[in-house]
DNA sequence: CTTGACGCTCAAGTCAACTTGAGCGCAACC
DNA sequence: GGTTGCGCTCAAGTTGACTTGAGCGTCAAG
């Protein structure tokens, strides 16, 4: 059952570094199940907190610190505002997003040869540059 | 016509700090039009720049450089290749996105105190975990 | 005529998330 | 019995995108 693997096998298997899985175990983020002197040993429930830790923070999407804390938390109440505050910023993140995306879609059909002087998208700029002095002269 | 700002209007303007306007001008990324005894000022051309890297470089859609490489490439392949990739990571960003939106949400209405057993996270967890011992024991 | 607002340069500091390097221990293999 | 492989610790280095600090110039207002 309580199969122990070293912190290589770990590091392969979830395609990480050792360094960073030891760079975890001191933050106590992913703390190694066992010491056999000074040598660590991952179990299954480590290993979920491992792949929790990735689903989380993979691709910037949280921070380890942030990570941390909805994993930390022993009441609801405390990871409840930081769930809801990541979901929106992941709203803006996507809005965003797809507007890069039609952008750089519309760069790659368009015939200009330089991007700053395409039309299509010289209009979403001139857009932003009269928004941004939109107050003053 | 010409409209010459400085580098504090600008700033102000687009919601950014004149230590980052100097930052890019250094880099070349957004030169000053001009400099009147070493005080920079900004035209409506230079604004435009300004705009189209916040455009692409926010929220870390793309880096300084590869946005640099984007506006600076005189020919049109040098900077398709560019475009295309990104495209691809924003469709894989996206993608990491909608997991983590999924399961963020499902989090807000877990009846679970602690993320960590939370049922339904659990499976996509230990999927991942047997996923990645799939080859070896 | 000095104080304040704004500008400048150049060097150094910051932050997250790791990585790298020095120097060591222990076990196995030739 | 040396050397390779894996593990360890602790301190320092890396990267990108800025920020901060020291020290200075310039001009308008009080």
């Amino acid at each position: 059952m309580a199969t122990l693997r070293s912190i290589s096998e770990v590091a392969g298997a979830f395609d990480t570094t050792v360094s960073a899985l030891r760079y975890y175990d001191e933050l106590g983020l992913v703390p190694s199940t066992q010491r056999r002197a000074r040598v660590r040993y991952y179990d299954e429930a480590a290993l979920r907190r491992l792949a929790f830790v990735r689903l989380w923070h993979d691709d910037g999407m949280m921070s380890l610190e942030d990570t941390a804390e909805v994993m930390a938390g022993p009441t609801r109440d405390q990871w409840r505002t930081l769930v809801s505050q990541r979901l929106d910023d992941i709203a803006q993140i996507a809005a965003r997003l797809d507007e890069a995306r039609q952008a750089l879609e519309h760069l790659l059909q368009c015939p200009r040869d330089n991007p700053l002087e395409c039309p299509v998208i010289g209009e979403r700029i001139q857009a932003q540059v009269e928004l941004a002095f939109a107050t003053n002269t």
